[in-house]
RNA sequence: GCCGAAAUGGCUCAGUUGGUAGAGCAAUUCAUUCGUAAUGAAUAGGUCGCCGGUUCGAGUCCGGCUUUCGGCUCCA
């Protein structure tokens, strides 16, 4: 007998060889058949694999990630297996599972796969999954296996044999179609009851752009078919929600072939809507100690090769402008901290005058790969929400502190009321790669570590993702739909103030070194608005809309005093837009609500008499007349409730 | 940058094997002056992304370029 421990810490005893599915089967019917795969000692583990001494044991199903992740991994299998049937010769290169679904790089050879083939290798799928093929693993020696996939000339596969311990490989078979794999996988191909291939692309081996381009096919599958429905459904919804079209059926953002690619120009709404964030922006930096600096767009060579940047960055970045004078050489910016850096050296400072906080919406260029460009999520000419701090170690955890402050109140004002962060850490091993003492990598660490604490932020750590310069902060945020979105940062330096030779004079009359701190809530202005524009399905929160308020009348008799409300407004600052054209008022009404401005009034002969005016509330209806300043006083009320709900919280 | 796909009025799209470019919406004009999600009619609008080739003839076939899209790689 072998002795089972559960996660709960409770101990079963059962029979040497025992499996995972049969450990499950003892517990519920219904466990058994939700269980997709288990972990024993930590260690992942197929559902059919004996346990043969005492052990911990976890069993996962659909909505841990881990049993997701087999479900996947098999999906992947089995779309091999598929592929093998319906393009003899092909050869494997990777298939794991992703974050959504699962692809595998395969070589067709001199066959083609296209989107118009998907549907015979789904179909494929689903009559090779519905025959309950078993998938057995195997352990075999690596001689063995370098010949098997030697023989059938699995270059690929080969080629990651070569590279494994012998002793430690093991292989997956299905019906007709073994895999080098080191598992979980599901018991049988049964599991697997709705396929969809989604996408196919090209990728290079081992992501080697020397090497062979293999065709990269992606597909996602379900354990029930309504949560393939589902899944589709929100994939439309994706579709409807994103930002490019949008951002063009609501006038706020173009692009020009003829001014560039990845040159993005704001249009008047979107300009407006724009500035309406970076002043909300404002007004908490100022509240928070921040000072307001502007920089020009460009910057001397010799401020990029004291940086670093040049060494770093030069050769990939757009080149140099020459003057009409030899020798002389400028840069785009591609990013704000040498400038600010040179503003904290234009003065001497003190440790009294630490934390120096410098806030700049700052454009800055950068030559972005052609292929990489996308809407305004990745453009060469953005403005960051910039911002360095200046302080002394000491002050680095109170920093984070306050910083973290602003970026929450930004996130829930624009209502991402689900956020979580990243930490990234040097590497624990290999530190060689980063500059700046140990002491104080280790106090910005634990200052980091202790500020999501205290703040009671879940954040997850990760090791060796931090920049060579230093530790970082990032926070994503789930959209509506549920998607992950990288936006504010807070990044430490040790580098920059260590190049610039930045000083100030401590307590004790001698120089230190301070620390910098880069910080962008919004990440982007581009970046932000588009994951607010797919947030919201461009339905703005009221006081960050560019159109706030349509006024309709219900004839053209009636556009006199539909202009007279509007100015009204106006003057109470909102914005007011008038739909003076010869249509009914039902076809008034659809137009805006398609625009998606919040509120509509509806003004005719009965508003007109008694300065009044209907209110109709964009996905509500009729909300019934008031008079027009009323309706003023109620909407600025409730812009101002939205825009300063965080300054009651803060005091 | 690499692989693959696409590009047709302002927008969304149709255009059989090569034979005079089409629709809906939007726009303009006229009629209508209307009460909570599309009033009717008429008019105008295109060098079919650009350059070259094949052909009697190219939106359609071939080559190059540009841009966009899906990925890969990258992201100070």
């Amino acid at each position: 007998m072998i002795k089972i421990t559960f996660p709960d810490n409770s101990v079963k005893e059962y029979a040497e060889g025992t499996t995972p599915l049969q450990i499950a089967e003892s517990i519920s019917p219904r466990l058994a058949q939700e269980v997709l795969v288990a972990a024993v000692n930590g260690e992942s583990w197929d559902l059919m694999r004996p346990i043969q001494t005492d052990s911990a044991i976890q069993l996962f199903k659909w909505e841990d990630e881990e049993g997701k992740h087999a479900f996947w991994h098999s999906s992947a299998h089995l779309m091999a297996e598929a592929l093998q049937e319906l393009y003899p010769g092909i050869k494997f290169g990777i298939g794991p599972a992703v974050e959504n679904g699962f692809y595998y790089d395969v070589d067709p050879g001199e066959a083609v796969i296209k989107d118009a083939d998907f549907p015979a290798i789904e179909a494929k799928m689903k009559e090779l999954a519905a025959k309950k093929e078993e998938i057995k693993r195997q352990d075999i020696s690596k001689a063995d296996v370098l010949n098997m996939f030697g023989e059938r000339g699995e270059v690929y596969k080969t080629e990651l044999i070569s590279e494994l311990e012998d002793g430690k490989i093991t292989t997956y078979t299905q019906g007709a179609f073994t895999d080098l794999c080191r598992g979980p996988h599901l018991p049988n191909t049964s599991y697997i009851k709705a396929i969809k291939i989604t996408s196919v692309a090209g990728a290079y081996w081992r992501g080697d752009e020397k090497r062979k381009q293999l065709v990269r096919l992606y597909g996602i599958t379900f354990p029930k078919k309504k949560m393939l429905d589902e899944y589709l459904v929100m994939m439309e919804e994706a579709k409807k929600r994103d930002h490019r079209k949008i951002g063009k059926e609501m006038e706020l953002f173009m692009f020009s072939d003829t001014v560039g690619k990845g040159l993005p120009m704001w249009l008047p709404k979107g300009t407006a809507l724009r500035l309406r964030l970076q002043n909300f922006l404002r007004k908490i930096q100022a509240r928070y100690g921040y000072q307001e600096v502007m920089c020009p767009p460009i910057g001397n060579k010799l401020l990029y090769i004291t940086s670093g940047h040049y060494a770093k960055y030069g050769k990939d970045s757009f080149q140099p402008i020459h003057t009409p004078e030899e020798g002389e050489e400028y840069f785009l910016k591609p990013m704000n901290c040498p400038h600010h850096c040179m503003i904290y050296k234009n003065a001497p400072r003190s440790y009294k005058d630490l934390p120096l906080r410098l806030a700049e919406f700052g454009t800055v260029c950068r030559y972005e790969q052609s292929g990489e460009l996308h809407g305004l999520t990745r453009v060469r000419s953005f403005t960051q929400d910039d911002a360095h701090l200046f302080c002394r170690p000491d002050q680095v955890k109170d920093e984070f502190i306050r910083v973290m402050d602003i970026i929450s109140i930004v996130f829930r004002a624009m209502s991402f009321d689900n956020f979580e962060a990243q930490i990234s850490l040097r590497d624990k091993v290999n530190r060689e790669k980063y500059i700046g003492s140990d002491e104080n990598w280790e106090k910005a660490e634990q200052a980091i570590i202790e500020a999501c604490e205290e703040k009671g932020l879940k954040a997850k750590i990760e090791y060796g993702e931090a920049a060579f310069y230093g530790p970082k902060l990032d926070f994503m945020v789930k959209d509506a739909i549920g998607r992950r979105w990288q936006l504010g940062t807070i990044q430490v330096d040790y580098n920059l103030p260590e190049r610039f030779e930045l000083e100030y004079t401590g307590e004790d009359n001698k120089k230190h070194r301070p620390v910098m701190i880069h910080r962008a809530p919004f990440g982007s202005m581009e970046r932000f608005i588009a994951v607010l524009i797919e947030h919201t399905g461009g339905k703005f929160p009221l006081w960050i809309t560019p159109e706030q308020v349509a006024v309709l009348a219900i004839s053209e008799k009636y556009n006199e005093y539909a202009r007279k409300v509007a100015r009204e407004l106006e003057n109470e600052g909102l914005s007011v837009v008038v739909d003076e054209r010869n249509e009914k008022i039902g076809r008034k009404i659809r137009d805006t609500e398609l625009k998606r401005i919040p509120y509509m009034l509806i003004v005719g002969e009965k508003e007109a008499e008694n300065d009044e005016v209907s209110v109709r509330k964009q996905g509500e209806g009729d909300k019934g007349s008031m008079k027009i300043t009323t309706f003023a006083a109620l909407l600025k009320s409730e812009i101002e409730e939205q825009m300063n709900h965080w300054e009651k919280e803060s005091n």
